[in-house]
DNA sequence: AACCGCTTTTGATTGGGATCAAATGCACTT
DNA sequence: AAGTGCATTTGATCCCAATCAAAAGCGGTT
């Protein structure tokens, strides 16, 4: 895979905030940026960081954190690529914004980039749309961890996951099962669901006994049933 | 209390979205809206219903909720004077919106406010402000629900309120007991905070007995000692 | 292969909040 | 004042997930 520096081979180049932009008005969008790799585990900001930068996701999967007092920390928000990463015209950071696996971003520092916001009004319109994402799935994440049962949890967790990973996992045939690699250790699964690690753990087991689901070894999950999944929900 | 259809005099005029519009773009958008009271307890609108309107909220507090399979329900959000409600750009409702006191609303059609947007970028810009602190909103009260125990809930929530109701509440000295209405039954308190009835009461009560707070009756509470309330928070 | 560090799984026990149940309080009607 | 319908409080018990503890799996290094 090649790194070059050019929207024009973007890979979510029409996914993206950009999307929205003409060639001309996309080249100087880039040269406000930059490519930036980050390694799975590093973080990229910490809360309470001057807010420096945003960007879009280009590839991979980070978290937003936030640490409690009793030494954990609970995700509240997960991000794949096409994601727009930051939070324009705030002054601090409010979560931490860590790597899950290797990942890619196109960076922007903030203010040239509310700038630019300003100037085309199609990207600011892209970028409400997908705030009030965020907020459909922030809220999503409020009513799981509200009422859910651990396997409720779980099984919804596992759920998205899936629908996330359509087309990327693989699946014989269609209706049939589907693999893919979970980007969470269990232990950030724990913190995504507001559980331990050891519940989750009990959790996929029983799942796995009761044939729902494979676990064919590393991070890989394989839906068979995902009716039952459907019906464990509350 | 006069209930005047003119923004003129509105109580949220410089705080809500429409602050950001001149003399003449208000009286276009006065021409599209129009004035909605809605009693305690009654329901603007279901999930699943056609997303027909948006608007401002004049007064009251109105919650967003989510039924769940057992028959309850999680809120996902409390809005109060000055709050944007509505989902621009979504086709279906996606929450219950519903009063917790009586209410008065300015409400548009979607589609033609939608199309105002457009035209008045300072109003879409402040648009993506409130939905960015929305955004923010939902992110800490999944925090609350995920890491959280039962007193740190309630505690948390009562310092919310607290803070909100720092002009409206009434309080003898500065940095003195305040005194405050709680919009919400120990039900409701419930539905946000992701416990039972029973468990916010008894922390309630915890809470008195501890000194506090005290309930001198109806739903009114008063904050002793905020300090107290900060050290249960974990 | 053997070792190390780390994650995951599995087991035993505990505890906090849910549940079930009943009493009390409070606003409103008659 | 008595009665009615709710909301709230209080009490007793139960259960699910947390906690504590240890074993098993797994990748990387030497």
């Amino acid at each position: 895979m090649t790194t070059s520096e050019s929207c024009s081979d973007c890979s979510v180049r029409d996914q993206a905030l950009c999307g929205s932009l003409t060639n001309h008005e996309l080249e100087s969008l880039n040269r406000l940026g930059r490519r930036r790799h980050v390694a799975k585990g590093e973080t990229l900001a910490w809360a309470g960081d001057d807010n420096l930068v945003c960007g879009n996701l280009l590839s991979g999967v980070l978290k937003l954190s936030s640490a409690t007092t009793d030494g954990r920390e609970q995700i509240v928000g997960l991000l794949y690529p096409a994601d727009f990463v930051g939070r324009p015209f705030a002054d601090q950071v409010d979560y931490d914004c860590t790597a899950l696996t290797d990942a890619e971003l196109c960076v922007f520092p903030r203010e040239p980039f509310e700038r630019a916001l300003a100037d085309h009004v199609q990207m600011e319109r892209l970028l409400l749309q997908r705030v009030l994402a965020a907020l459909g799935d922030a809220r999503g994440r409020i009513v799981s961890l509200g009422r859910g049962s651990a396997s409720g949890k779980v099984a919804g967790f596992l759920l998205d996951l899936a629908d996330r990973a359509g087309t990327s996992g693989c699946r014989a045939m269609p209706g049939g099962p589907l693999t893919f690699d979970l980007p969470l250790s269990r232990g950030e699964m724990a913190d995504v669901l507001g559980l331990t690690i050891e519940t989750v753990s009990r959790q996929m087991t029983a799942m796995k006994t009761a044939g729902i689901i494979s676990l064919p070894g590393g991070r890989a999950v394989t839906i068979l049933d995902r009716q039952a999944l459907e019906a464990r929900l509350d």
